[in-house]
DNA sequence: TTAGTTGCAAACGCTTTGCACCCAG
DNA sequence: CTGGGTGCAAAGCGTTTGCAACTAA
């Protein structure tokens, strides 16, 4: 089974309708690697379905993100989107340079959400976490200056 | 010398104007302990200075922290700022239930930063950090649900 | 059949910009 | 005096919403 389809059976299981639309946004999520703007979304989609609306892109980015079928991450001011895997949980590093996106093992952050609540009380919510600065490359490349 | 008269010297010693718009902005960030959104300070200055404009507070921002006069929190959607003391570093944890804002020291995130350099190459940018989740009161409050 | 979903267009909230006037240096 | 800064108004940009038509179940 395709990597969307289980998102897709997900959808209909909780009661959705599964529409083309939002069977062409799990499936252009599923193409890619990484997470992908809206924007970069909407293109994709329309090369199939030339018709589709923009407003209807966020609904379904909306209504997956919701149901914890895609994941929403806050890269500066806009948002990106990927589809979840359970199995697979990661955070983000996006690289201010060059765009490039990293998986960040759960482990660094779990680390210190747990120091968090123990010792400050405070339980950061980190479904939708993600770090920005530079990548080794980007970093060598500029010779290592620190803004 | 008042809290903020050490950021207006410092904005006339790097050769900008010092205005009043500038010097009242400054001040309504003195003034309160935490860090203020862009229509709380708005609105502050606004007391002083009925005409004021909300671009001229955008402006006189940007400009603050480009210079690093001032620091720009991003919590959520939209940002807040809050002088900058060279002397006490830290980054921000803001309550999603309450938006109660609390200081978190700069040790935490520091472990976190060195973590990542070494072992995965990436230098993250901690300047305008924050972390969004729950506060102790609001977590007590809620019976510990996690969404 | 019929409630959920879509396309369309308009509105929204925050932020930025163009321009003529103004004032800090 | 003069160029940087301001007020004003308008535009920009990503996102959301109201509504009539449509369609998945």
């Amino acid at each position: 089974m395709a990597k969307h389809e289980w998102h897709a059976e997900a959808l209909r299981g909780k009661g959705y309708r599964l529409t083309p639309q939002r069977v062409m946004v799990l499936a252009a999520l599923g193409k890619r690697e990484g997470h992908m703007s809206v924007e970069e979304l909407y293109e994709q989609v329309r090369r199939q379905y030339a018709y589709i609306d923009l407003a209807t892109v966020y609904r379904s980015l909306q209504l997956l993100t919701k149901l914890h079928l895609v994941a929403e991450i806050r890269a500066g001011t806009t948002s990106r989107y990927e589809l979840v895997h359970p199995e697979q949980r990661h955070h983000h590093m996006v690289c201010e340079e060059c765009s490039a996106a990293f998986d960040l093992p759960p482990h660094y952050l779990d680390d210190l959400k747990a120091r968090l609540v123990q010792e400050v009380g405070f339980e950061p919510h980190m479904e939708h976490f993600s770090l920005s600065g530079l990548c080794s490359k980007c970093r060598h490349a500029q010779g290592g200056d620190v803004s």
